[in-house]
DNA sequence: ATAAGTATGTTGCATTTGCAACATGTAGTA
DNA sequence: TACTACATGTTGCAAATGCAACATACTTAT
């Protein structure tokens, strides 16, 4: 390992990822999104994930049980989505299933979003993000085989 | 821009993000370090930047003055940093200087760490490890010319 | 049939975090 | 000289988050 922790690529992730989650926010604050960045972010999972129950939810996204739980409830409250029983493996579990006014949302948001992301991506070589993609992806696949992931 | 935000560079730089604090916060308690992640950053951090000031932290790891006075104040009281006073162009600021303990602490933390990160960065290409670690920083570099950042 | 284990989701709580307002002190300007 | 702006750090507060404990229901083992 280099010398320092912050030499290290863990440290620049977790450092660019909050650059990252503050461009977010201060999209979604210029537009009065009404939604936070999180937010936005199950929205979207839900579309390319249609009837994940909420414990498959929170694994994917990384979070506690509950707090994706709570996550939910506040965009059911809002109409977002709505929840539903389904059997999974046999036992009940809650769905959450994306509503019209949720796609809705989510589109007009990534319709503001896109041209921001569009000015950082513009800036990044086309074959060199394809490899970051690549290497973040088996990362995380590396880390999702070796950590206790309790969730 | 891909069809899905869960398709951006920006999504998987976040969520590998929650996968290696994940991986720090496991490798923390199986050790029982009695340090945060976060602050055993900060440590780490202030040893690279000897005599930094509490605001110029706060902007350097993009973290609120507040929240980064309190993480301080902690490692403060457990004897890892002192504060001391000093002039910053004319003006009175409080800078935070690590303690031989504090350094000891990190020392100890990076032995238990280090082989947990090598094990992950042997499986990634060195030649792909810089290329990443070059991108993070220069979306890094970019994101910080152009957000609002207000600390 | 029963007990133990596992899966899923909720509740209560504590911790972490960021924000607004404030305090203090210096710089810049009229 | 006085006023305004800016820089730095703290306090109080609310929101977000994760954790432990719990409830319910199914699976597996005895």
């Amino acid at each position: 390992m280099k010398k320092h922790f912050t030499d290290t690529i863990f440290y620049q992730i977790e450092l660019t990822a909050k650059y990252c989650k503050l461009m977010g926010q201060q999209v979604f604050e210029k537009y009065n999104v009404g939604l936070t960045v999180e937010e936005y972010s199950v929205l979207d999972t839900l579309i390319c994930r249609p009837e994940i129950c909420q414990r498959d939810l929170a694994k994917l996204i990384l979070k506690d049980r509950a707090n994706t739980g709570k996550i939910l409830d506040s965009l059911e409250k809002r109409g977002y989505i709505k929840r539903k029983l389904a059997i999974k493996n046999n036992r009940p579990v809650k769905i959450a299933e994306i509503t019209d006014l949720g796609k809705d949302r989510v589109e007009e948001v990534s319709e503001k979003l896109r041209p921001h992301m569009q000015v950082v991506m513009d800036k990044i070589n086309n074959s060199d993000l394809a490899r970051v993609s690549d290497l973040l992806r088996e990362l995380r696949d590396f880390l999702n085989d070796t950590l206790e992931i309790q969730i």
